[in-house]
Order: C-alpha cells, then sequence, then structure tokens
DNA sequence: CCTCGCGTTCCGCACCACGGAATGCAGGGA
DNA sequence: TCCCTGCATTCCGTGGTGCGGAACGCGAGG
C-alpha cells in the first residue's frame, strides 16, 4: 500500500475534475474523507497552485497550473488532435458536450470530451472512459461501421465476456438489424437498456479517406431538453457527420502536407 | 504549509511530466527528495495509476491516467485548438517541439507544446511558461505584429518593469529597428542575449483574418544542429508561416461552417 | 573477483497527519 | 432579536505513518 495521504490528495483532484464548482460538503459526499481531511489536503493543493478557492462561489476549483501534471503525456493519435478543435467548435455552438472515443479492445475510450467547455453537461468529464460496443453511442458508432473480418473478430471477443451489456453478442439477427438500421440512418444512439436514462448519446463514426473506422464522435444532450428522441437526432446527426467528415479532411490535409501516415496507436 | 508528501508527490509528477522517461536518479537529483522516499511516492502513484514503471526502459513515466487529473479544466481559447493539430503534424514530420503562445498582460504564457512528441526537444514542455515579449521568440513573433495604441500600451507597461529582460523598452529606436526587421522577414527569433544559448526559437504570429494578432506559433531547435541561425530560419520559418496561415483557416472554417450547419439542419 | 552505481527493501524513531470536537459564520424562520 | 441549522474552518492530543540512513541485490565494467 501506498502513502495514504498521496492516494486521498489524488482522489480529490479527480473528483475537482469532475465539477466545475465543488463544495466541501460534495466532496465529503463523494470521497468519504471527514471534512477537516478535505480542508487540509485542499488547503496543500492551493498552495501548490493547483487549486482555487473561490470564496465568491463557495467552493473549490481546479485551477490552470493542473495541466502542467499531464503537460507531458503524449496525448495520442492525430484523429483526437484533428477533432478537438470542431468539437469544441461544436460545443460552443450548440452546447451539448462533444466526446470523441477511440477503439480499444473490446470497447472504446473516450479520449477528448468538451464536458468543461460544456454548461450544461449531463456528465462531467468523461475522459478514459471505458464504453461498450453494444449499448454506447460511440461504441455502436464505431462498430456498426467496421467491416469483414474486423467486425466477427470483435464480435467473437464480445461473445466470451459476461457482460450484460455485451449480451446482445449471443443474438446474431437482432445484432445484424442493429448494425444495418445504424448503418442506413448514419448515426447510432444508446441503448434505452442501459443507464442513465435522462440523457442520450448520438454518435457517428470518423472515418478515413482509406475508409478505415478511425474513431467516433458524440454528442450527449438531457431528454428532457427535446420532445422526442427523434427531433434531437434530426438536428444533431447532421452536424455531427459533417463534422465527422470535416476531421476525415483535416487529417487527410494535416497529413499529406507534411507527409506522414494516420496513425492509430492508442495507449491503455 | 501544507501536507509534505502531497506536494511532494505533485513535484515528483510534475518532473515526470519534464522527460519521457525518468531514472530515480535523475529525479534524485532534479528534486533533492531521498532515493526511498522518491521510491515510495512513485510505486503509491503507480498504485494509483498515474504513473508506469518500465522496467525494459528502466524508468518512470507519466501514464494515461494522468489527463484525468486535467480533463475538467477548460482548456482555452479556440486558437490553441485549431493550432495543436498543425503544431503535432509539424513534430511528427520535422522531430523539432513545437509551441503556441497566448499573449498575458506583459508577455505571452506558453499554452501548448509538443514537447512530448518530439525525440529532440532541448526543453521539456514549456506549458504554462511565461515568456517576456522583447526577448523571446515567441514574444516578438506576437509583439512586432501588434499596431497601433495597442502596441504602445504594451510598451507602456513594459517600461515600468524592472525585468532586466524588459530593458529594451526604455530605447525606442533600437526596439523600433527590431520590430521593423522582424515584420520585414515575418517572423522572430530569441535574442542571442539570454539563456539558453543551446538552441533557439524561431516564431511567427498567428494572425485572424480580421488582422488580429491571436498568439505565436514557434519551433524551438538545437543550435549545434545548423550551421547557422540563417539556414535553420530558412529552412522552418516558411513552414511556420503556412501553418500559422492554415490555422488562421481553420478557425475561420471552424466558426463559419459549424454555424451555417444550424440554419440547415434546422428544418429537417 | 572486486567495484561501482543503481534501484529497491528494511526498520526503528520522530513527527506529523489525523479526525472528533469545538468554533465561526451566514442564512432563515419565528 | 434570538435561536436554529448547515456549512466551512480551526484546534489539539494522540497514534499511526511517513521518513531516510543503512543495508541489500544486482548488473555492468574492469
Amino acid at each position: 500500500m501506498g502513502i495514504r495521504s498521496i492516494e486521498r490528495a489524488m482522489n480529490v483532484l479527480q473528483e475537482l475534475n469532475l465539477q466545475p464548482i465543488n463544495t466541501i460538503a460534495q466532496l465529503h459526499a463523494r470521497t468519504g474523507l471527514p471534512k477537516p481531511t478535505l480542508v487540509r489536503i485542499l488547503k496543500t493543493l492551493e498552495d501548490a497552485g493547483y487549486v482555487e478557492n473561490d470564496v465568491r462561489e463557495g467552493g473549490y476549483r481546479v485551477s490552470a497550473l493542473v495541466t502542467s501534471l499531464s503537460s507531458g503525456f503524449h496525448k495520442g493519435p492525430l484523429v483526437v488532435e484533428a477533432g478537438r478543435a470542431w468539437a469544441v467548435a461544436i460545443t460552443r455552438k450548440h452546447k451539448w458536450p462533444i466526446a470523441i472515443a477511440l477503439p480499444d479492445y473490446d470497447g472504446v475510450v473516450v479520449r477528448f470530451s468538451t464536458v468543461p467547455d460544456s454548461p450544461v453537461s449531463p456528465f462531467h468529464s468523461t475522459v478514459n472512459r471505458r464504453l461498450n460496443l453494444l449499448t454506447r453511442g460511440l461504441g455502436l458508432a464505431y462498430l456498426a461501421f467496421v467491416e469483414g473480418e474486423e467486425f466477427d473478430l470483435i464480435i467473437d471477443v464480445l461473445k466470451r465476456s459476461d457482460d450484460p451489456e455485451n449480451a446482445l453478442s449471443h443474438h446474431p439477427d437482432e445484432l445484424e438489424r442493429l448494425v444495418k438500421k445504424i448503418r442506413a440512418a448514419g448515426f447510432a444512439t444508446r441503448s434505452s437498456l442501459v443507464e442513465p436514462r435522462n440523457s442520450n448519446t448520438i454518435a457517428v463514426p470518423i472515418i478515413s479517406k482509406g475508409g478505415k473506422v478511425l474513431a467516433s464522435l458524440g454528442l450527449t444532450y438531457f431528454t428532457s431538453a427535446f420532445s422526442s428522441e427523434k427531433e434531437a437526432c434530426a438536428r444533431y446527426a447532421p452536424i455531427l457527420q459533417s463534422a465527422a467528415s470535416a476531421i476525415a479532411d483535416d487529417l487527410e490535409r494535416l497529413s499529406s502536407s507534411v507527409s506522414i501516415e494516420v496513425d492509430n496507436t492508442y495507449t491503455t
């Protein structure tokens, strides 16, 4: 076991990243740490410059310096780099948060999200969150556009899983129907069978000029903001689709002008 | 005074971000912490998933999870978002690290850098580093293209500073000569009067379609890699200039096309 | 075989982080 | 005005825990 205070501090720092502003009481509830301990940890982080105590807002928030804790981390594939700007732009315009997810073995992992830029996000920073392929919007948007034996390979892996969210892999015809529907529509949504119910995600694939599915791009919204799922999809799916194709274009420009290959590596 | 172990852990984490791989000995030298203490801290961070002990490489490195420590921080202006992808692409092609700096009162602050992507960087992650306007490449590339009373305003502020790096603000004609030279060339380099001497930076402004100087974009290289500064500039200045103009284009596309799509899709 | 430098483990002591209890403070209700 | 409630913050005595010098194991080099 490691140094307790450090583990606690890291947890606190993670929690702080999940909300724009955090009261001691909230952190107490979420981390289970005694309040005096929280105050002490937060004061330490504040002295070090990672945290600000905004008395006006009545709580603590992360400050700019936290970026220095991860600035040296190699950010990952060029798709994410190319997609960020579009994701941010869409969120600024439409408010809802955008996420970019990359495939990783039997799921997709959120590698970038504009949650911190969104004033109305149902979630708070989903970066590094792993999502299932058969139930989640971002997973389905990726999977449904994968073809041939790569598709079969993934399904085989999923079959070996006992995660209830992967259950569909045992029902080939149902699965096929879903995939066909998604392909025809050009976008996927989160299954209505999984939590959370008060939000939904609309996602589209990002497909390279060569036809390879590189990532998926999703928008998450509160269901209560629209009278029906259809309405939300009609509104945002085209936006996501054109953004996805713009990202593919950018990737092309970025690679051709400096002649590099699209790199599909991802870290775990 | 805060909790010592936390302060130490944060320092270690920052140091880890400054190099792709870090041995205990290096960290010991840089942080001054006893080796057993370092091992204990690193083990704690490793258990928590923020750090990996790569025995093959013989050292510690930050892992993907560190991004969760800053994922909630609002990343900043769209220029940086638009510029990242280009910066990454250039570094992948030409190896040297690229930085994007934004103006901040009497200086510029590095808001993004590809140092982690560069195998040959003279520095290591300069994110959040503040640079002077009159001596640093990124500062000069910004300042020299600012016009009119905005320029005068900045100089007035600099005059009130007693930082030796701002001394030039007291020599108007010399300053004017420098500014003219930079404008004519279209790029700036770091003053030969300031450290470090074994590297240099070539920087260009990023100017919006409306003519406003938004940021500066710089490339840093080891002077020993070229026979003269001229040679390096001849090679990289055009690359930076076209990237800067591409970034300005992207910014334009990002802001205009996203809003056009809104209007188009509303009827569907 | 020895030596050097390294990462890692050991272990007893000092000290410092811990958290329950107390305090301070602001808002709300009677 | 006074009391109450919920909150953040401070206090302070105690015991656990982080500390780091010393020892160890190991691989490389001579």
